[in-house]
This record gives structure tokens, C-alpha cells and sequence, in this order.
DNA sequence: TACAAAAGTTAGACCAACCTAACAATAAAA
DNA sequence: TTTTATTGTTAGGTTGGTCTAACTTTTGTA
């Protein structure tokens, strides 16, 4: 059994690989993002290392193991699970559920994580559009491409938003989208960065704040697969 | 803000001097409900005096100061509501909440605990049949009846246990009895104290032991209110 | 290539929560 | 009332997670 902390240092790690894309991480990176000092950081990895939980050589390169990975992985997967049942049944707003999941992606209970994922109906995807790893370790393929960022003429899907607040979900709503709506882009105004879209033969005309709280596939997509026009940026 | 360890202790205090009905607690019994040595108890308790959480004197009796017990109940209330949760919703059996739920009793925001409350309706009692402390603190009244306290040939309903552990709880679920279930004491063997209790129509033989440890009220009582014949102690 | 800056490591210390072993005070029994 | 048993306390030690300060290795650039 890993302690808060031990836990805390695995998800760490795994949130610098994966957004470095390097597959490795820094002593120095790792207490920044942790709020320690790289001495207690270099403590942890030898305690790590130790486990078999880390693979490490001095002054090399810092990595995950698998065992690692596995659990940084269900430790997100808890934190997302809660971050979505915070939002979807406790009313809490998208910039609440953070800190509280932080506390408890700790519980220790494998019946509860899986009768919850139950319970919320196996979610894909959490508040922020992040996904939720399924109870095997998968992830899905994370789209993290804007409607902002789709050429004009092209169509998109929309996915997830950014942007949780009450006031841009009513406005979401309001232009016609939803969560698979397909969306056309028709123009696109240089001045002032104004989109019109087409949804469902209506066509609206929404700013770039909006679209870039909208998080998009190519229509081609499958979500958990590599996008296959390479259009989709993968996290 | 108190430590995972500090809430525990207070947690404790506040059962030993529930349960022995004497408001103070010994180190001993302390040390021995929460499997620690005497010596651990005792640096803890000194602690807890410095923040001024329990009353205390060297070799003098030890009681929760007023804020304690504030803090204690409050975690009390958290256990009972997670249980209900545990129960209710994500299909939990009653003997397997209570060790999730000493997890989640630790989980700091207030505003968790309201949501949670009013999501589950404002329970006043937990699947255990144990009152939940509302959120200005207030318990409701509690029957404190046990089944070795009613007499052959009586009926009565079963609504909390006292012994809260796993294997009690098996043991509850075995000779086919939970909560609300109606319970005829068939005989009482003067010899070593054993029951024969009937529960819908099957006969089991249980000791003084455990049916001190089963909460009944008499069958016409209503849970919350005071018994109409006046069996059932209240607490 | 050399050397300064950045990154990483080690040694030694602190605190919280635990322990054991020895001792002190109180309660119970002879 | 004296002795014994129980209960409570203290002193000193261990471990996990943190720190500072000093040191070493690697990296980047003049």
C-alpha cells in the first residue's frame, strides 16, 4: 500500500510525461510541480526506485515503470471519476471540483472507484473535457483541438468545452450545440476573429473566446482512436 | 487544520464517552481503540490539550473541550452521511460501508458535506440505523434498546448495531437479520445467557454478546419519536 | 574547449506519529 | 493499611517526509 504521498509523486511524474511527450521527467520539474525542494524529490525517486515503481539511474533520466504507470493512471481515473460526480450530482462548478478530488483520487477502495464509474453511467470524459481512464488502464485518445483552430470549410464534432460556466453552457446551448453535434465552419472574419458555424442548417456567428472553449474532432474521428487526417492533436 | 491522526483521536474520544455514558475517557481505552500503545495516546492527548481540543490534566480524567467536540461530531457526521451515500446510491452491502467510509470522513470541505447532505435527501439515519448529526451538530434522539433486553416471547424491530465490525456484520447477515427486520424472542437459557430469536419464520441461537450488540425498539415505535409504551430507552 | 549556469545529489537536521522500557500514581485486594 | 495490580507518564529511539547547505555532474555557451 502506497502512502498520499508516494501516490502524489507517481501522478506527478505521470502528469509531466505526458505532457512533455518525452517519456521522461526532471528532479527539478518534479519538486516545482510538487511544491518541495529538489533534494526531497531526489528522497522520494530512490524510494521509488526502490519499490520498482520508478526506473531511475543517477543523474539519468526519470521514468514510470509499468507497475508505476499503472498506478498513476488509476489514480487519475479516481480523480476524474470524482471531478465528474462533483459537477454532475453535488452542483459543483468546473473550477470547484479540482481540489476536492485531490483529496479524495486517495480513497483506497477498488469497489468503490468501479461501483462509482458505475453509478455515473461509465463517463468518457470529465468536467473539463479531460477523459477518464477505464478500469483496465485505457485512456482514450484526448482531442484537445478547438473549433477555433478547424479551417474554414471544414466540419468538426464538437466533444467537450473548456469552459464550465453556467453563462457559456447557456450560450452553448443557445447556438444549437451539444456534445457529437457536427459542426460546419463557414467564415471567418480577419478583423475581429468572428466564426459564423453551421449546426444542424443553422448557421450562427459566435466569437473566438467562444470557439476556442470548444473542443473538437474532425468528423472522421472515432474519440479513443488516432485521428486519421492528422488533423487532431493528441495529449 | 488537523492532521488525518488528529481527527481520529477526537473521533475516538467521542465514542468512549458516548458509549460509556461516564463523558471521560481513560488513556488506555484510547490507546486500545485505535491500536496504539498507551505511551502514543498519551503524546497525542498532550497535544490535543495545547490546541485546546480536550480537557486534561496529568492522571486526571480526559474529556473533549466544547470545540472538540464540535470537530468530532462534524466527523461523525461525515462518516454517517458517506455511508449513506455508499449505500444508497453505489449499492454498497451495510457491512461493507463502514470502512470506505472511515477513508472519506477525513475529506476536508464544508461545502462537500452540505451538497452530499442535500443530495441524499437530509437522512437522519445511516444504514446502520445510527442518527446523523445535522449540520448545526444536533443528533436526533436514539434508541438504545438491545435485543438481549427484551423479554421471551416479545417481538421487536431491529433498527442499529453497536458493534460496527466486519465480522459482527456477517454474523448479522447470517442469521438472516438487517435493519427493520422484526425479531420474536422464542427462549433464554438461564445457563449461559443464549437467545432463540425468530426472524421471518427461521429460528437461530445467538449469545448475550451479540444480542447486546443489536439496537431494537419495540415494534409499534416509529424511529425519531419517543417510544408509545415507553420499552425503548432513549439515549 | 573551457567554464559558468543549471540540474541533480548527499549529508545532516527537524517534526509528527509511532515504538519500547522504565518509572510514577492511583485503584483494588489482601 | 499495606501490598499488588492497573493505569498513566516520561525518556529516548525509529521512520517518513520535509528542510538547508554544500557538493557533483551535466549542459550550454563564450
Amino acid at each position: 500500500m502506497l502512502s498520499y504521498t508516494e501516490e502524489n509523486y507517481l501522478k506527478a511524474l505521470l502528469k509531466i510525461t505526458l505532457e512533455s511527450g518525452t517519456s521522461d521527467a526532471g528532479t527539478n520539474e518534479l519538486a516545482t510541480l510538487l511544491i518541495v525542494k529538489p533534494a526531497t524529490a531526489n528522497d522520494m525517486l530512490k524510494k521509488l526506485k526502490e519499490k520498482k515503481l520508478v526506473d531511475y539511474e543517477k543523474y539519468g533520466k526519470i521514468r514510470l515503470s509499468d507497475e508505476g504507470q499503472k498506478i498513476a493512471v488509476d489514480i487519475v481515473r479516481k480523480h476524474r471519476l470524482w471531478e465528474t460526480f462533483l459537477y454532475q450530482n453535488l452542483e459543483f462548478s468546473w473550477d470547484e471540483v479540482h481540489d476536492v478530488a485531490e483529496q479524495l483520487e486517495h480513497i483506497q477502495s477498488a469497489k468503490l472507484v468501479d461501483k462509482l464509474d458505475k453509478f455515473l453511467g461509465y463517463p468518457e470524459f470529465d468536467p473539463h473535457g479531460d477523459p477518464i481512464p477505464n478500469s483496465n488502464g485505457e485512456i482514450k485518445v484526448h482531442f484537445k483541438k478547438t473549433l477555433f483552430d478547424v479551417e474554414v470549410g471544414n466540419r468538426c464534432m464538437m466533444v467537450a468545452v473548456k469552459d464550465n460556466s453556467t453563462s457559456f453552457l447557456q450560450y452553448v446551448v443557445k447556438v444549437g450545440l451539444g456534445i457529437n453535434n457536427e459542426i460546419l465552419v463557414v467564415s471567418k472574419q480577419d478583423y475581429d476573429a468572428m466564426l459564423v458555424i453551421e449546426v444542424n442548417g443553422v448557421q450562427s456567428s459566435v466569437s473566438q473566446k467562444f470557439a476556442e472553449n470548444v473542443f473538437v474532432i474532425c468528423p472522421n474521428c472515432e474519440i479513443g482512436k488516432a485521428c486519421p487526417n492528422l488533423q487532431c492533436e493528441i495529449h
